[in-house]
DNA sequence: TTAGATCGCGCACCG
DNA sequence: CGCGATCTAA
């Protein structure tokens, strides 16, 4: 090839790069300086502006890919980036870091560990960990006369750590003449200790460790300025403190672009703060800014919706979404008598969108809170619709999955006391509360973690039984840790589940949860089988290091065919054909925990924002006129902020919402409670509710039912516990999968899974 | 030490 | 309501 050649095509590589993109994308795309922000609206492309700006600096040769650190807020988004990259370049472009702040920061430790008084193989403590340590520690120092609880000071010290404060800081700007205040450093103190003592960190440790460790060892952080010469940040808008002086550190001599909306901060619980964007044009030398506004996602009418919402936000600089592809249609609304009403509801959409050929991986159900899934699971199955939580009760913090990772935490770490102590006694070996902290004495007094302790069994004077049990225990640990250079993580994990006896207790245990213990725990084993295909130098720690770290919404599978539920959090970033919005409620949404919170109602505002422009060409906006919470059930009132949506953009379905419903006013403070509203018949916020009758559910969906044996063919009556008298119309599938389609008179058409629903043949 | 029963208390969002 | 902490009996 010709040195023409070379040029020519490099110069077609990078004219595609750029063509297609509008004039404010091309320049993203383009624009070479010191620091640029991209101010990216919803849906304007800003994930193709990221993948095509960095193609462009590596076609233009202006960039090596290993001189490259993008950051995403997910593994998944990390993933996909370096996927479109790839594309857009024709070759891989192996080298680049595209990772999450805390992979990243994860990478980083564990090559200086040894300068921070770690060892490579450090685990990674969740907030339950954390909230574990935390436990012990308050009762250790009688810090419950405080009313200090592990959750309270866990707060504490993560806001501490995400302000960069480290425990000896934090202790010196406290109110010395608050006892409470002293004890919680004193505690803080000491959890760092035992940290150390573990060989752990945990989640905002990652980021301020690393932190530290730059500002401590300026050769350290030479070589990672010197490596990176091109800093991309996504989701800028979410970055803490912390967070923000890591990318700081490292963008000493690159060019850093930041890609971020602060229409969409929703995390400012965890100590996003929205100024590092607001402010970035300061902190920032010579620094520009390009506005993307043009939407390519949403319809008019969801963007017009969008729009008047946040607009009630003051204090932000003026955005306005649009787009030139046309209205769309109207935003539906439905107010439902209960919860199981409005997943009643939102399950008959689904039903009708999928008829109308809207595939169920399509459509998606947001909401501001995990409670809020179990309605819609009721319904789901009964209707036997196929959906997938995203997120939620996670798999990994499943009793059973937690058990058997502490046990791979416990051979990667052998100075982890939290996971040794997890395992000391699961399965049942007779090793209680009594003998463990006789282990944990005895391995302080010497200078010893506790898993090196059980090897010394023989110095403390346990009975036969215990002896054994725990030189049991120690000989498998032990053979185990030596089979990390040999074996694969998914042998040595099915290994430990026999060897130790944990998989052969659940197998022969009376409780009917093990069954399902035993398939979550072969879930497990096929989770690190893959993880040893994709990472075939992958070891343990790898392993356990990646699981620490996945998100919510990395569990998203585009392929599953499902119709997705996920909270408005987990959605940021998301998008869906036809999105439902549920629970939109005074105390739901905005939720009643940030009426006190100073800029509380902004944050939910944004949150009801995000969700909004999530959805691409349906939109519904839904609620229920009562709510069971805790047992008891509440009269609920719309949300304020369905009221700054204009009336014209709703068609309201069915809705009880306009009529006899308490409204929410307005008050001088946001802030009131909004159970001090007096109730009052109101002017409605959006269309005209009709007349129509509904039926209404009968209390709360009754416990299993099981209609095995039914069998149901066309033409047969029966009686529904909510629904009344329907005829079968149509009967899909076989056994515990069968479903009817039945017509109920004022209900309407309904498709129900057979074995679960609450009929009865006439 | 364990299993089983009872008590009481908390109400977001997450890597 | 549902979980985890605590109590009680074997």
């Amino acid at each position: 090839m010709t040195e023409f050649d070379l040029f020519s095509s490099n110069f077609d590589t990078t004219e595609q790069l750029v063509a297609g993109l509008n004039p404010q994308q091309r320049a993203a795309v383009e624009y070479r300086g010191p620091a640029l922000l991209i101010v990216a609206g919803a849906g304007s492309g800003k994930t193709r502006v990221l993948t095509h700006r960095i193609a462009h600096l590596l076609a233009k040769k202006e960039a090596w890919p290993s001189q490259i650190l993008a950051i995403t807020f997910t593994n998944k988004a990390a993933a996909e980036m370096r996927e479109r990259v790839q594309h857009l370049l024709g070759e891989a472009a192996d080298g680049m870091w595209i990772k999450t702040f805390h992979s990243a920061c994860v990478q980083i430790l564990r090559r200086e560990s040894a300068r921070l008084g770690h060892d490579a193989n450090f685990t990674i403590y969740d907030s339950g960990d954390t909230r574990a340590i935390l436990k012990r520690l308050i009762r250790d120092t009688a810090a419950d006369i405080h009313k200090l609880t592990p959750a309270a000071v866990a707060s504490i010290i993560s806001n501490a750590k995400n302000e960069l404060a480290d425990a000896e800081s934090y202790a010196r700007n406290i109110d010395q003449s608050d006892p409470a205040a002293r004890v919680i450093a004193e505690i803080f103190t000491s959890y760092q200790a035992e940290l150390r003592r573990n060989n752990a960190f945990d989640f905002d440790d990652l980021i301020s460790e690393t932190v530290h460790l730059f500002r401590a060892f300026p050769d350290v952080l030479e070589q990672y300025q010197n490596k990176f010469r091109h800093i991309l940040v996504d989701e800028y808008q979410d970055t803490n403190h912390a967070q923000y002086a890591l990318i700081k550190e490292l963008a000493a001599k690159a060019s850093l672009t930041v890609v971020g909306d602060s229409d969409q901060s929703i995390y400012a619980f965890r100590g996003a703060d929205i100024r590092n964007i607001t402010e970035f044009e300061k902190d920032f030398k010579n620094a520009t800014t390009i506005l993307l506004e043009q939407n390519y996602r949403s319809t008019q009418n969801i963007l017009s919706a969008a729009n008047a919402v946040i607009s009630n936000n003051f204090d932000r600089p003026a955005k306005n979404l649009w787009t030139a592809e046309g209205d769309g249609e109207k935003i539906v609304g439905y107010t439902g008598y209960s919860a199981h009403d409005e997943a009643q509801f939102i399950a008959d959409e689904i039903d009708a969108l999928h008829a109308s050929g809207i595939a169920y991986r399509d459509i998606s159900v947001m909401y501001r809170t995990n409670s809020q899934t179990r309605a819609l699971e009721d319904i789901f199955i009964r209707s036997a619709l196929p959906y997938r939580v995203v997120g939620g009760t996670k798999f990994y913090e499943r009793q059973e999955i937690k058990d058997a990772m502490a046990y791979l935490v416990a051979i990667a770490n052998d100075r982890d006391d939290l996971a040794t102590r997890r395992i000391l006694n699961v399965p049942k070996r007779g090793i209680g509360d009594a003998t463990e902290t006789q282990l944990a004495s005895f391995a302080s007094k010497n200078g010893l973690s506790i898993r090196q302790a059980l090897a010394e069994v023989d110095q403390l004077s346990f009975g036969p039984k215990i002896t054994t049990a725990i030189k049991q225990l120690a000989e498998l640990l032990q053979q185990a840790q030596l089979a990390i250079e040999t074996d694969s993580v998914d042998a040595i994990l099915r290994s430990v589940l026999e060897k130790s006896g944990y998989l052969e207790s659940l197998k022969t245990s009376r409780d009917p949860q093990d069954e399902a213990r035993v398939e979550n725990l072969e879930e497990l084993v096929s989770v690190a089988r893959e993880f040893q295909r994709n990472n075939p130098d992958g070891n343990l720690t790898d392993f356990l290091n990646e699981v620490a770290l996945v998100a919510a919404a990395d569990d998203i599978d585009d392929e599953s065919g499902t119709v997705s539920l996920m909270t408005l959090h987990t959605a940021k970033g998301l998008e869906y054909d036809a999105v439902f919005l549920a629970g939109i409620e005074e105390g739901l949404l905005p939720h009643r925990m940030s009426f006190l919170v100073p800029g509380g109602m902004a944050e939910e505002r944004r949150l009801f924002y995000v969700g909004i422009t999530r959805a691409r060409k349906k939109l519904h906006l839904s609620l229920a006129m009562s709510r069971t919470t805790y047992g008891d059930t509440e009269g609920s009132i719309p949300s304020r902020f369905l009221q700054e949506i204009p009336a014209s953009l709703i068609d309201w379905r069915e809705s009880g919402a306009g009529r006899g419903l308490p409204q929410y006013r307005p008050s001088i403070a946001e802030s009131q409670s909004y159970r001090s509203q007096p109730a009052s018949a109101s002017s409605g916020y959006g269309g005209t509710p009709s007349n129509k009758p509904k039926t209404e559910w009968k209390g709360a969906i009754s416990s299993v039912r099981n209609n095995e044996g039914l069998q149901l063919a066309v033409g047969d009556q029966v009686e529904h516990a909510d629904f009344g008298r329907g005829k079968v119309i149509a009967v899909a599938g076989e056994g515990a999968k069968q479903t009817a389609e039945i017509h109920f008179g004022s209900a309407g058409k309904k498709r129900l899974l057979v074995k679960v629903a609450p009929i009865e043949k006439l």
